[in-house]
DNA sequence: GAGTAACG
DNA sequence: CGCG
């Protein structure tokens, strides 16, 4: 019986149906007005396999040069990046433990054959607010482990409307998608996976 | 560095 | 070959 890294809560089900389908529906506004682009590995600039964007006062960027960072911007049309949807505050709220609101929302679409090696997400000035994660669309298999990138690590599925609140002693666990099952939702007309990954970036 | 590959 |  494998029992998840303490501070990792995963809440199978949190938003049923017409909620995901409320927050595609957002998120094809971002996406419109911030289109999914694919960022870059710093330094060798190998572009990653899921493409991004971001909503809310703050985006998570990575490219050749500059490396991880957030910035005000989307790194293609210069245009601050679109408001947060009310709905993803509301999700906040309700699972964060934090009184602040998000300052940044990562898009990650992740089409069939995307994958997300382990990582932390340590790019923030707070390392202390936890880090909220909800997934639209196909099946994946997530992995996740300890602070330490050789510790032990499980897997387990995540399905569309699951949220992951990575909090406490999970803030800063290992995680990452080892796969996407495709054609196992409805959601997403052309099939793929959407997390949307809420982040407070100043203390 | 959120990358890959390889190994058991 | 897929999984960890």
């Amino acid at each position: 019986m494998q029992v998840l890294p303490k501070g990792v809560r995963h809440i199978p089900g949190f938003l049923d149906r017409s909620r995901q389908e409320q927050l595609v529906e957002a998120i094809r506004d971002v996406v419109a007005e911030a289109p999914l682009y694919r960022p870059e590995m710093p330094r060798t600039g190998k572009p990653l396999s899921v493409r991004m964007t971001n909503c809310g006062a703050l985006g998570w960027v990575t490219d050749r040069e500059g490396g991880y960072r957030y910035q005000a911007k989307h790194p293609q049309t210069g245009c601050p990046w679109p408001p947060m949807p009310y709905l993803l505050l509301e999700i906040w709220r309700a699972v964060s433990g934090s009184d602040k609101a998000p300052e940044a929302c990562l898009v990650n679409f992740y089409s069939a054959d995307a994958r997300m090696g382990l990582h932390q997400d340590r790019d923030e000035l707070d390392l202390e607010t936890a880090v909220v994660s909800i997934s639209l669309g196909d099946s994946c298999l997530f992995r996740v482990g300890g602070k330490s990138r050789d510790g032990q690590t499980m897997s387990f599925k995540l399905e569309s409307g699951d949220v992951v609140v990575l909090g406490g002693e999970g803030r800063l666990a290992f995680h990452g998608v080892d796969r996407i099952y495709p054609n196992t939702s409805t959601l997403l007309r052309n099939g793929g996976r959407l997390n949307l990954t809420l982040r407070r970036v100043n203390p």
